[in-house]
DNA sequence: ATGCATAAATGATATATGTCAAATAAATTA
DNA sequence: TAATTTATTTGACATATATCATTTATGCAT
């Protein structure tokens, strides 16, 4: 299955991020002969943490999940990586190493940009820096929305969260396949998996929503934004 | 005690954030031309969240704690800030709202400089958005390590990280004025007040560190320093 | 299809942490 | 200094959540 190259061009790729329509003709074709394609089967990792960092990410197909590999071996799973996103951790400025590991959910087609083009692109493109400090600041933005509601949040209201997120900003709709297995979806909301089983119960039996192993479908999305809201 | 202008120019501020340096004598004469000194008394609010976000701030003087006001009023403090550093939240790129509050926890002389200069800089100098991009990233990489402590990290791990920092980072000493009351540990710990105390009696009653009132002084750190890293 | 590995579900129990009420201590104001 | 408020400490108890053991279901390879 892991096949040829996908994309012929950056400049007209289905899935260019969006801050590369800042670069000039020249700019984007120092972007395109510099990338490196690769294929991932399902559950292999793409990035892992602490290894020395070098290249930018991004998918050109599939999902990936980013997770911090914490105190012994317990997983945090960080979020969810979709196609015409950019996949670049703190790493980059900081210290030279990734913050985290990204493996493939699914079958992933990924290309990997060199750190250097990065560097090179803000200091001479004032449009495209701004565009990425947006970019940065929105993940920071996000990442602190979600400390502070694994901070105060019971596990109904975590796991409400994530199912909205999914639904929301993942799936854009009200059935999917969650891919996540129940660990991981403890793993995204800071609980045991026989926690996220249980609640997962509970909210069939109030019918907030079905789970037939991996497939949720949600049937009373304004009971659980409250549910996800009120914590 | 608010008093006059403390500062004269940035170039030659005692506590000039170092990422300055970037720019040109012209483009500093522009922050300065540009800039507002307020004086806050302690327990003071100099950033209201989500009130409309315009400005960015510097410390001259004086301790502040930055806080996300979260469900039902329950407080979750996300650090503390101090003179040289700069304090910008990702409402400056994200969506034009302070994404949380600061308030002072001393008197406090802030500088404020409004958001255009900076984005007017970033568009012209590209080393100035490169360091920019590094102490965002930098924040992001602690906040992103500090998320990844308190969800895996029972209370006495959380609460030795927190003394460690204070020690390690803030002031460079084992023993200082905590200046945050129990109920603010706790904020910052995410726990209640009450398990602040038990967990610092506990560290007092095993020889860790003393803790008369508001004064800490560390003991065995390297004690303190495996409470933190086991969790 | 059959067996094997992995994931999900369930129940009983243990533990960490929060809640509440009250007592003491410290800080502030009169 | 006394009076009053505010913060800290303590103990008894309630609750959320984890742990462990076991069963059931599901997916995968032969």
């Amino acid at each position: 299955m892991p096949g040829k190259n996908t994309i012929e061009t950056c400049e007209n790729c289905p899935v260019k991020w969006e801050n590369f329509n800042h670069l000039t003709q020249a700019e984007i074709k120092l972007v395109n002969d510099n990338r490196y394609e690769a294929t991932f089967k399902k559950g292999e990792i793409l990035i892992k943490q602490d290894s020395p960092s070098s290249n930018a990410l991004f998918l050109a197909s599939g999902m990936a999940k980013s997770y911090y590999e914490g105190i012994n071996g317990n997983n945090f799973i960080l979020g969810i990586l979709l196609p015409g996103r950019l996949i670049m951790g703190p790493g980059a400025f900081v210290n030279s190493r990734y913050a985290y590991s990204v493996s493939a959910l699914t079958q992933v087609q990924a290309c990997f940009i060199n750190f250097d083009i990065f560097r090179y692109l803000i200091k001479v493109n004032g449009e495209f820096a701004e565009s990425l400090l947006q970019d940065i600041s929105l993940k920071a933005f996000r990442s602190h929305i979600r400390m502070v509601n694994l901070a105060q949040k019971k596990m109904a209201g975590r796991l409400a969260e994530v199912v909205l997120n999914f639904s929301d900003e993942i799936f854009k709709a009200d059935e999917f396949d969650i891919i996540l297995s129940r660990q991981e979806l403890g793993e995204m909301t800071n609980m045991v998996k026989e926690s996220v089983v249980r609640i997962l119960k509970e909210f069939e039996d109030s019918g907030v929503l079905s789970a037939k192993s991996s497939v949720i479908k949600i049937l009373d999305k304004v009971k659980l934004r409250q549910i996800s809201e009120k914590g």
